[in-house]
DNA sequence: CTGAAAGCGCTTACAG
DNA sequence: CTGAAAGCGCTTACAG
């Protein structure tokens, strides 16, 4: 058998490419790397042979033999693609990637930390060449020798605990502060908290927020007021059970703070359900679509993921390329969108 | 320099692993494979070689001299990631793709033809196992070639056009006759069809559902109360406007029937602000999150956009593991979800 | 400007 | 059970 027909796959190689063209296989080679150096007339020739067997370069070959090891793929690790916050990260990755050649693979880790392990060790496997990762593990020292062997990684929404690294968050405290302080400043003075896992890093910052604006008011927390931990709908339900049926009318929340989307929902939802919606003010962490078709509007604390994942997709290609310039967090701040529910009084 | 260190990337190769068991590259590669055929002690000695030297075998180089040719990726072009339903058909893909040992290469088309044929080139340059596919060509005959060549497609969302492939796919026809049904069971028989671009297969089958459902209730369709080509924010706006400003009040629409996620939204957005929203009824074609917590609940046919990604993921890899069958089009049926806006009576 | 040889890290096809 | 040689499709390092 020749060998230019001994490959198994039916697609054409470059050694086809250069067999038609009638030149050397490096000379294909080069024509197709746009090395130049190669006379129009081969130039043409090869692009020609290109073109009439659909030839496509092997990636993985390509990738292979390089110097850089480059195989234009990175890899996204986030929470849960199909939430909105996670998907606009990734729709704003998959848009730098596109202009940088590149494409993503994407994985969700539903906060299981030996999901962030594993695949991990998927995509290095697959030698990308850069990582984003909205971590799961509380800490991520094991990724030291994946950016020791040349794969960068940056954080998005959480950053980074005992490893050094890009990371790209919102501004979480800052937000929470804004959302009590708004608030009070409609007259709140008990103002409950309703948040997710105490250790997913964003939930405990905003708990921080809240805490900070409150004491910086000087008011008392009640504790009946603190739920943390509220992951999914049913704990969501019972925790707005506990505020508004379990609670005497006058330990009542006059408002809630819920840090998070699902939360906001559930909360929103319970108001509803108890033809409360127009007496208790509502802030929501997160903004989500249809917040203003709710009546009254939902008044959010809004994060900009598409954003927080542009600018980390930016780093993200700059350290493929070679910024070795010292690791650093940027703060992509929230912002209060005033739809109805933050505005409610606080009755006297 | 010796063989066993000539390499580029500070990650450590079989041979490494070979030489630090002291076996032949070959029986390193028989543990790492679970080929079998080795003794005990060597396959210990290999293993422990490899978790002391964090060992991950090269899938590019696997991959590359393999019979197979697998990657074990597969790459899916959907509509837009961003987007709720995309969003949840890629999560369902991801899922099934986990189970099978694969990861997911994602992109998002925006019903751009020629982002589609760029994104299949460069998916199948990284030679990846199996496609899925939210096609935004009108014809996918190009495709021929790369299935020739040993890449299975699956369509989603939308059948393939003068090319023969597996297709799961929603109940677009029947879910709008529903819709239509469900509005004539309430009174109505003036019902404005508000679609997207008529060159979407799915939105033209949405309108083919509609007539034929108007045309079986002997209801004639006013050309006045029919919208189509509504894609994006604005064309949704003026759209409602022509229908609730400027008709004449005899000739306006009772109930709206609007085929597509942002368009319901617009018209639920432009019932609000003229206060008509408890008195013009309102069914939308697909599901999405909060549509309960609206007042009144948002009516909607809803699609089961991780069924179909479920589905779809199934025959993708049985199709990568050589089902040869006759290629099928699978219709995932819609929901009637009753909680409002859809059971709005016709005004008498 | 051009190309023959070697080699990336692995699996295949063979031979012991 | 084991391993030396060849080769997947490409790029590198050299030599003309």
């Amino acid at each position: 058998m020749p060998a230019a027909t001994r490959r198994t796959s039916g697609r054409p190689t470059l050694r086809d490419v250069a067999a038609l063209a009638g030149v050397s296989l490096k000379t294909a080679s080069r024509v197709v790397n746009d090395e130049g150096g190669v006379t129009e007339a081969k130039t043409e020739a090869v692009r020609t042979a290109v073109r009439q067997l659909d030839y496509r370069r092997n990636y993985s070959a390509s990738s292979l033999r390089r110097a850089d090891g480059r195989t234009a793929a990175v890899g996204a690790l986030l929470e849960d693609l199909a939430n909105p916050f996670s998907a606009e990260v990734y729709r704003a990755l998959e848009d730098v990637s596109r202009e940088r050649g590149s494409l993503v693979f994407a994985a969700s880790l539903d906060e299981d930390p030996r999901q962030e392990r594993a695949m991990v060790r998927e995509l290095t496997g697959r030698r990308v060449d850069a990582l984003v990762i909205a971590p799961a593990t509380e800490h991520q020292g094991y990724l030291e020798q994946e950016v020791a062997d040349g794969t960068p990684v940056v954080f998005v929404d959480r950053r980074p605990t005992g490893f050094d690294a890009d990371a790209v968050v919102a501004g979480n405290t800052e937000g929470a502060r804004t959302a009590v302080d708004h608030l009070v400043a409609h007259g709140h003075r008990r103002i409950a908290f309703l948040g997710d896992l105490q250790r997913i890093p964003t939930a405990a910052e905003r708990y921080n927020g809240y805490a900070a604006a409150m004491a910086n008011h000087g008011l008392v927390v009640d504790a009946a007021l603190v739920h943390h931990d509220l992951h999914g709908q049913a704990p969501c339900d019972t925790a707005v059970a506990r505020l508004l049926d379990d609670l005497p009318p006058d330990r009542q929340p006059t408002a809630l703070f819920t840090a998070q989307n699902v939360i906001t929902v559930a909360a929103v939802r319970g108001l509803q359900a108890r033809g409360r919606e127009r007496e208790v003010a509502l802030v929501g962490f997160d903004d989500f679509p249809l917040a203003e078709l709710v009546r009254p509007g939902i008044t959010v604390i809004a994060q900009d993921p598409r954003a927080i994942g542009l600018r980390a997709a930016q780093i993200l290609f700059a350290r493929r390329d070679g910024d070795t310039s010292p690791s650093r967090v940027e703060v992509i701040e929230t912002r209060l969108v005033q739809r109805g529910t933050g505005e409610i009084r606080a009755p006297r």
